[in-house]
DNA sequence: GCATATTGTTAAGTAGGTAAACAGTTTTGC
DNA sequence: GCAAAACTGTTTACCTACTTAACAATATGC
């Protein structure tokens, strides 16, 4: 007598997958999502800026003076969901909410000095971190893989 | 005297975003992941399966006995994080675990009819939600992004 | 046999948000 | 003018989707 068949996959095997799931967009979506994730925080370590916080400052020093609503909204987040990415980036003091003369309701944010650095320096790794990544794709594939990926992102909800 | 300028952008205008983080893959691959996972939420309602939940169902509707081990190799998560997704389809009905005569350590995940049931309904509302938000790609734009999106998952860390 | 590995599980923590409410401050509609 | 509506930043509570570390029970390698 055999001994009894194991119900389940030998670990020598290559992984199975579900036909159905690996057709579909959302699912290659979320997986390749979390592989670029993954390498951008193995290659930018413990002390590096989150992804989060690293698209918020990027657009703080693009457009200064730039207000928590609108940055918000170019994100494609809530305000409130903004206060501590804000909170972080002007605690390590990279940049600083300012009053605005014309309206008292608003909090321009100022990059700092050392927020322009930082945003310089974060992004050379972090193309540095994609580059090595995504090496065995050409930039013809890369190019076509952003045109793809804005055709689905011309429908974020422009609240 | 002009009444001072605004220190922000007038919210008629189109939203400006920041050059270089729209040319980074990462960003517009979080940001259409975004896009994709609000419509399939909103297309499935309250009932209805999270991503995740359906991911794990349909492994293992494909592959029945599959151990918990395994499914979240496959899946790409942890086994730990795997146990809520399996309490989720078992409380509904839609699967069981079951004791293996072999190895008393592990418990075959057997889907249950209302579970193939479940899954075949739920196939056809995500099929049909990405048919409608993706309209404007072609049938070789999703081949493509489908077959670039592959290229990258192929750095999967198989831990 | 004993050391080592594996399985499922719990508990605690993390990342990245949303929703609702709020006070303070404009802006709109008459 | 002035009340109603809208907008800003913020706090609080909540949520989803994980991870890490530990654990007992069980199986395997040598």
């Amino acid at each position: 007598m055999a001994k009894p068949t194991r119900a389940r996959l030998p670990t020598s095997e290559p992984l199975k997958m579900a036909p159905e799931l690996e057709e579909l967009i959302g699912y290659n979506l979320k997986r390749a999502y979390v592989v670029v994730q993954k390498d951008y925080r193995a290659a930018l370590g413990d002390g590096g800026l989150s992804p989060r916080t690293f698209a918020a400052l990027s657009l703080a020093v693009a457009y200064p003076n730039l207000t928590q609503s609108n940055l918000a909204r170019m994100l494609g987040i809530e305000r409130s969901g903004l206060v501590a990415i804000i909170d972080e980036l002007e605690r390590d003091g990279l940049l600083k909410r300012t009053t605005v003369p014309g309206d008292r309701r608003v909090q321009a944010l100022v990059p700092l000095e050392a927020g322009i650095a930082a945003h310089r320096a974060t992004l050379a790794k972090v193309k540095a971190h994609e580059d090595k990544l995504l090496e065995d794709l050409s930039d013809v594939e890369k190019e076509t893989l952003i045109f793809l990926l804005r055709k689905i992102r011309r429908h974020e909800t422009e609240s």
